[in-house]
RNA sequence: GCCCAGGUAGUGUAGUGGCCUAUCAUGAUUGCCUGUCACGCAAUCGACUCGGAUUCGAAUUCCGACCUGGGCGCCA
């Protein structure tokens, strides 16, 4: 029976263990092979004089990164890692590595991203690397049981959809047979359309496409997307869920993620406190005009150097609240008593945006007078529109960018680091 | 899309007109080595993105293309 290497320890006996050659140091008549699963790392030492033919035969042949199964006898020993060795009865080559390698698992030597990405199921053999998608995992695991554990049905939506969601971003064309198609930029009009159906709490995790040429740090082509839509619901509550959510989220990895922090050497984990503070956007713009160079006025969108100037005021995540209707999609409610500014909001962590979200308009007119303002044609959303007329409640919902979360959680300097297979302008393989 | 910086062995780098038969590390191959843990020692192998131009001479200068990174814009 195979065993995990970290289950290994120096009282195990015997043990069978499967797994990848990591280093090799042959000292003559002695000869240590690092082998390594996800679980970790084991020595295995072999003596030449004693070990059999074999044994021997494999261990020579054997080249880095090629996948092993040995057989032995466990020995508590000091001088090796984790403090117990494997001495081999048994030696299987099961999967030759070619070599060189394409890049250096060891991180003896480092490797650009682009390299890293070119190889990443060699890339995702190290260590760190692994550690930053059972983060993700566990990550997406605590969210998931956040929703179902209150109440929120799980939807599946199109991705692939006959026009734009908000207008503004660029879509991505694709032939639908006859027709030309978009992948979807953002489940929010269906997610919207299930509140008129009486679903109450819905959520939904899935991928989002957008076909901009953006060329940074923070942005992907393909992303994942939480989207949570709540009936009955205004923008205050659902900001309560969202910051209750991440700090679930904090939290749980954690508790559950101690071996990959330290793999990260992330030493000083903090899970964030709610409530995150609720901070105007005329403040905010104040703070920018304050801090920065660049002229930044009341009725801009915020811009990188801005959200970090704030950021570095606010210190942790944070909420921008009260913008201005204008540069807010047309679904975004205004305030009943002054319309210039309306019930949306964004979820900020000092280093970018992660979430953004409204109290959403749920009378079918005033959505249609918004939808002309913003220069869009009201007949291409006539499958939007219908419910609206049909007894739509008042709602609110937000979505949550999956990658800029691990990111920030993870302070990883590019959100490429957070997908095991990027999109972006430049990357469609693998 | 704009601006800036780059493209040299499998990987990461040094090298800004001749001293380059191109540096260093890692790697690979071979040999030696019984407690390594970035094992050590010795030998060997392996590279100037592509096309054009300038020049007696180009990895190095110029032009173009392609590719990469960072910033901005666009975008949530």
């Amino acid at each position: 029976m195979r065993r995990p290497i970290q289950s290994v320890t120096p009282t195990t006996g015997t043990a069978e263990v499967i797994g990848w050659v990591h280093e090799v140091r042959d000292l003559g008549g002695l000869a240590f092979f690092l082998l390594r699963d996800r679980t970790g790392i084991i020595q295995v030492t072999i003596v030449k004089k004693k070990a059999s033919e074999a044994v021997l035969a494999a261990a020579k042949a054997v080249s880095r990164e090629s996948v092993v199964r040995v057989t032995g006898t466990v020995k508590a020993i000091d001088k090796a890692p984790g403090g117990r060795e494997l001495v081999p009865e048994t030696f299987e080559i099961l999967s030759m590595s070619e070599s060189p390698m394409p890049l250096d698992v060891v991180e003896k030597v480092p490797a650009d991203l682009d390299t890293r990405l070119d190889s990443r199921f060699l890339d995702a053999r190290r260590p760190r690397v692994t550690a930053v998608f059972q983060v993700r995992s566990a990550a997406m695991h605590a969210i998931n049981n956040y929703f179902e554990n209150n109440g929120f049905i799980n939807i599946t939506t199109p991705k692939i959809v006959a026009a734009a969601t908000e207008g503004g971003t660029e879509l991505f064309p694709i032939a639908y047979f006859d027709r030309e198609a978009f992948l979807n930029q953002s489940p929010q009009l269906y997610k919207q359309m299930m509140m008129a159906a009486g679903f109450e709490k819905v959520f939904e995790i899935g991928p989002i496409f957008r076909a901009e040429e953006h060329n940074t740090t923070k942005h992907l082509n393909e992303a994942t997307s939480i989207d949570i839509e709540v009936s009955f619901a205004d923008h205050h509550e659902v900001m309560r869920i969202l910051e209750d959510l991440i700090v679930h989220t904090y939290r749980h990895v954690k508790d559950s993620c101690t071996d990959q922090l330290a793999n990260l050497e992330i030493a000083d984990f903090e899970v964030p406190r709610a409530p995150f503070p609720r901070l105007p956007y005329a403040e905010a713009i104040a703070i920018a005009q304050k801090k920065i160079e660049d002229p930044i006025k009341y009725g801009d969108d915020i811009s990188s150097a801005a959200e970090r100037a704030i950021g570095a005021d606010m210190g942790g995540h944070y909420f921008i609240v009260d913008w201005p209707t204008e540069i807010r999609p047309y679904y975004a409610m205004p305030y009943e008593n002054d319309p210039s500014i309306c019930k949306a909001f964004d979820l900020m962590h000092p280093r970018m945006e992660l979430s953004s979200g409204a109290a959403r308009v749920h009378q079918h007119d005033l959505l249609v007078q918004q939808i002309k303002k913003k220069g869009l044609n009201p007949g291409s959303f006539e499958f939007y529109l219908r419910p609206f007329r049909y007894g739509m409640p008042p709602h609110a919902g937000w979505g949550l960018g999956a990658e800029r979360l691990v990111m920030t959680m993870l302070n990883l300097s590019n959100v490429r680091e957070a997908v095991l297979f990027p999109r972006d302008m430049h990357r469609l393989v693998p």
